[in-house]
DNA sequence: TTATTATTGTCAACATGTTGTCAAATTAAT
DNA sequence: ATTAATTTGACAACATGTTGACAATAATAA
């Protein structure tokens, strides 16, 4: 009945979601300077870092929601800067498996306080239980597209 | 006190909208196909029907939260593409107006019922109160960031 | 076991975004 | 009115994402 009222909230919500993304970019770009890292790399580190054992690239695309090819990319110029290590994979001759160099982590874990500072100065104005519902909103929206 | 909470939340706010950005940019695509239209071009094609009169590229940029070259490339291919009519600025030598072809009107309509049929479906697990918030607080972070 | 299918790395072409630089045009200050 | 600052278009270099195609490897079916 009331279906066609959330139609437009949606789509604001996707025009939203695409500003915010290029804003976030961009923060992360500025928080990540001083270490030499932009925000694509910092997405390696964290889910590297999330995973918590070697990945290979088409893992670590799959969890970040983007193609290998982009991933690979990203990998290659992050070993060059000795962000990562290199690991034979005893399951898969092509596959190399992937983990955090000392560097990589300690880069990461100074990443991870400044952003943690960041986010709780961006949510002042906003309660938990609000922030909860986004996050819980957004997830589910995801949810029906994944592919 | 309780302030702690909020960080990490935010921060699964923040790449939750990376993941979801991407995948509708995926399905904006998938829409636009039968169109030739990327969901970079739509956003242009918006831009200029929201605003309801000419632009220039830098106005346009503004209100989508892009840089000003990058909204001129589209609008060149666009032009070439007669989705686009450039008018005289009397306002200014170098800065011409933009609006709409008729072309580009009539794309940009059937794109929205599309869209608008979309947006229903996506929605429909979940309640317009949660939708609303979702909205207002998308917003409200990116007022915090505004740059 | 063998044939088929799916996954992976690699290479290439392209789309879309950024920053930086420059000169022209406009606007604001003095 | 002249000067200084801002805005704009244009061009270039680069970062980050996509799709498509190919061969090598691994997993599945027959």
């Amino acid at each position: 009945m009331e279906e066609f009222k959330k139609g437009p909230i949606f789509t604001d919500i996707v025009l939203e979601v695409f500003k915010l993304g290029g804003l976030f970019v961009s923060e992360g770009d500025q928080m990540g300077a001083e270490y030499g890292i932009t925000s694509a790399r910092w997405k390696v580190l964290g889910a590297l870092s999330l995973a918590g054992e070697p990945q290979t690239a088409s893992q670590i695309a799959r969890n970040m929601g983007l193609t290998r090819q982009a991933v690979q990319r990203l990998i290659d110029v992050m070993y060059k800067d000795e962000l990562l290590l290199f690991h034979n994979n005893p399951e898969h001759k092509r596959a190399k498996l992937i983990s955090l160099s000392e560097h990589g982590e300690v880069i990461y874990a100074q990443l991870y306080n400044k952003q943690l500072t960041w986010a709780v100065n961006r949510s002042t104005a906003i309660s938990e239980a609000e922030l909860e519902t986004t996050l819980s909103v957004l997830k589910r929206i995801a949810d029906t597209i994944d592919r």
